[in-house]
DNA sequence: CTAGGGTTAG
């Protein structure tokens, strides 16, 4: 009897469908065992593994067994926890104890886990009553250890600690939970406290304090802990790896990156086969500005899911590949994977960086109707970022005023940062009255506001601004840049850092930089040093930016030919962008540069961004003019928006005599129009108009670069 | 027969 017991369990084992183990129930019949508990308590387990529900098969497998013993009674139980309604599980536990079985541990940790998943604290708590009112399991490892999971789930990390401490013995797996707990707080100083108090380590408390780092946005030490990790002889799997790479995709790093995925594949956990590792690296790889790299594995992907679509659709849209972004959401939408709230921040992103309102006004109106994604208050950021880059701020404003959530921070941030490209004081000071009651302590909106407020030469409001920073004690957010060395070592700049070994080189190869870029026409952007200071102090000021350093290390560093790739953790200011931007010409590198929005490519003078934050020379030439009216037949990729700061008009094509001169400003109408109005005194129909200054120039694909220095039209 | 670590986000 016992040999055909434990036959029948090993056959259970092995079940891998519904049908399988309905024919190893009819033998448990036909055997007159249907009656033991411990066989049906398998059978259950077996059903809850292959996810079946407990309704109706395995509940009326129980009922059939007239004595069921506490682990028959738990087995459903423990079925329910893994399942809805919750309320089963507790609904049974009180029958079983009404029925005057006594629970064991296996019930309790069957009912904390389930109180965890659904973190329901209070519930949990009522449980652990039971187990103090009942007695005798104080001392149960697992019974304490499922505890402190439950509460660390549920945010009672302090509750968690209570039992911890009040445990009689606790293993790796006690110290372990309450170092996640705390890593999921931000205490990372705690959990490595607990960390290095931790008698006996093994792979997963290691991997807790490396996912930690990772998650807590300190990719630096979780890749020291890594290391020290395999020093100490420790094996690696994949939940390990994924820390590890999430790691280097924050931090960009190229060299460690490769080595990475080396280890991946060499520990038989590639991207090939393994969903979750190719898809942190598909987002690693883009986030080390290699995106083309990143298409690579997930185009090799044998099996993909929402995370893998979605971090290769952030992929492209971080680095302004707006039209394969949305490629690939369309073959996404053709297989039976659904996109999510994350797959739609990717689309409009995608939108956004290149100007595409139209395609982006599209997505958002159907994320909901024909995906069933409801937008939360980032997807309405999204869509105020793109509205108001694409001019259209009214309609963005009106959105903010009528969306069905409180918009947070983010929304109004969009908004203030479209008012600063389109210079529009107005819209600028009623986001900004919002965004100081949001985040009173968020520099980067005064220094938005000022320099909008600066643009529109409106002085007293700058200076008003700038006195309320004062009186706040707001201190400028160190910025800091990174680049890789030879040997894939990490230097990292900070603002006006002197510390370098190579400080001096570094000052003065950027200086050479910038001189030979001025004889080129470049001139430092006084209006990116937002202090009230000298001119000379302002341009000294715009030589300690630390992207300029890490760029100036980057070209000493690195053979001719050779990529640079700078990591910023703020957003690129408008004179780096431009240094970039010449730099790329005259050293003839390509320069990549990640901030904390997106990707930038600069090469042969020009960036991928295709000029949503800088400023670019033109030359226009018009015929024709009624009106004062000219109608520009622009090439329907390219918009411009901005002010002429200079107009020039030679009547008559023939003689060529310049009949007027002026330094009026010109505003041209939202880059939705073709149309540009001539103020004041406009030119006559024979005339010919040249048109220079600077612009604004907008550039809606990457697969149709504008010519950033002369742009020549010639009209009807 | 129970318990701990997991990838995407302006």
């Amino acid at each position: 009897m016992q040999l055909l017991e434990s036959q029948l369990i090993s056959l259970l084992h092995h079940c891998t469908n519904l049908n399988h183990i309905k024919r190893v129930h009819a033998q448990i019949i036909r055997h007159g065992l249907h009656q033991s508990s411990f066989l049906l308590a398998k059978l259950i387990r077996t059903l809850t593994k292959l996810n079946a529900p407990m309704d109706p098969y395995p509940r009326l497998a129980f009922q059939q067994v007239k004595q069921p013993n506490p682990f028959l009674w738990t087995s459903l139980i423990r079925g329910y926890s893994f399942q809805r309604p919750l309320n089963e599980s507790i609904l049974l536990y009180n029958s079983m104890r009404r029925v005057g079985t006594g629970p064991v541990s296996f019930t309790f940790t069957a009912l904390l886990k389930a109180c965890a998943a659904t973190l329901d604290a209070d519930l949990g708590r009522q449980i652990h009553g039971q187990t103090i009112t009942i007695g005798g399991f104080a001392s149960d490892l697992y019974v304490g250890n499922t505890m402190i999971d439950m509460y660390v789930k549920c945010g009672f990390l302090d509750c968690g600690r209570k039992v911890f401490d009040e445990m009689p013995d606790r293993d790796v797996i006690s110290w372990t939970s309450l170092i996640v707990g705390y890593a999921r707080r931000g205490d990372m100083d705690l959990a490595g406290g607990l960390f290095d108090e931790l008698p006996l380590k093994d792979m997963v408390a290691w991997t807790a304090m490396v996912t930690g780092f990772a998650q807590n946005a300190r990719p630096r030490e979780a890749l020291c802990f890594f290391d020290r990790m395999q020093d100490a002889g420790i094996e690696t799997d994949e939940v390990t790896l994924i820390g590890v790479i999430s790691a280097c995709a924050q931090l960009g790093a190229t060299k460690y990156a490769n080595w990475v995925r080396h280890v991946a594949e060499k520990s038989g956990y590639g991207p090939t086969n393994n969903v979750v590792i190719g898809s942190a690296l598909v987002d690693m790889y883009s986030k080390c500005g290699s995106v083309d790299e990143a298409f690579k594995v997930f185009d090799n992907m044998r099996e993909r899911n929402v995370f893998s679509y979605s971090s290769m659709i952030v992929g492209f849209a971080m680095h302004g590949r707006a039209n394969a972004a949305v490629q690939l959401f369309h073959e996404m939408v053709k297989t039976d994977i659904r996109p999510n709230g994350v797959t739609f921040i990717g689309v409009l992103t995608a939108c956004s960086h290149v100007g595409m309102v139209e395609h982006g006004r599209h997505w958002f109106a159907t994320m909901e109707k024909s995906y069933g994604v409801t937008p939360t208050a980032d997807h309405y950021a999204c869509m105020v970022d793109l509205l108001g880059r694409g001019g259209c701020l009214e309609e963005a404003l009106e959105l903010v005023r009528t969306m069905p959530m409180d918009p947070h921070g983010g929304v109004w941030g969009a908004l203030l940062g479209a008012c600063r490209i389109h210079a529009n004081p107005d819209v600028a000071e009623i986001a900004a009255v919002h965004l100081f009651e949001l985040e009173p302590n968020g520099i980067g909106n005064y220094i938005l506001l000022s320099n909008i407020y600066a643009s529109a030469r409106r002085w007293d409001d700058v200076a008003r601004v700038r006195k309320l920073m004062r009186e706040k004690g707001l201190k400028k957010n160190p910025g800091s840049s990174w680049v890789e060395g030879k040997k894939g070592e990490i230097h990292e700049f900070f603002a006006g850092d002197v510390t370098h070994v190579k400080s001096r080189e570094i000052r003065q190869a950027l200086e050479d930089l910038v001189n030979k870029l001025q004889l080129h026409g470049y001139k430092p952007n006084l209006s990116c040093v937002p202090y009230d200071v000298s001119d000379e102090d302002k341009k000294r000021i715009l030589m300690t930016h630390s992207e300029k350093l890490a760029l100036a290390f980057g070209l000493l560093s690195t053979s001719a030919g050779c990529t640079i790739r700078i990591v910023k953790n703020l957003r690129i200011c408008e004179d780096c962008h431009s240094v970039m931007c010449g730099a790329s010409q005259i050293a003839g590198r390509e320069i990549v540069i990640r901030d904390n929005m997106r990707f930038h490519h600069f090469s042969d003078g020009k960036c991928s961004c295709a000029v949503y934050n800088s400023w670019c020379k033109f030359l226009l030439r018009i015929y024709g003019m009624t009106n004062h009216i000219a109608i520009l037949p622009l090439r329907e990729s390219v918009l411009l928006s901005g002010k002429f700061e200079r107009y020039e008009v030679r009547g008559g094509r023939k003689d060529g005599r310049t009949s007027q001169e002026s330094d009026a400003l010109l505003n041209l109408p939202p880059p939705s129009a073709n149309v540009l109005s001539l103020a004041r005194k406009g030119p006559s129909l024979d005339d010919l108009v040249t048109l220079s200054g600077e612009a604004k120039v907008q550039c809606p694909s990457q697969e149709s670069p504008i010519p950033s220095i002369l742009l020549q039209f010639s009209g009807l």
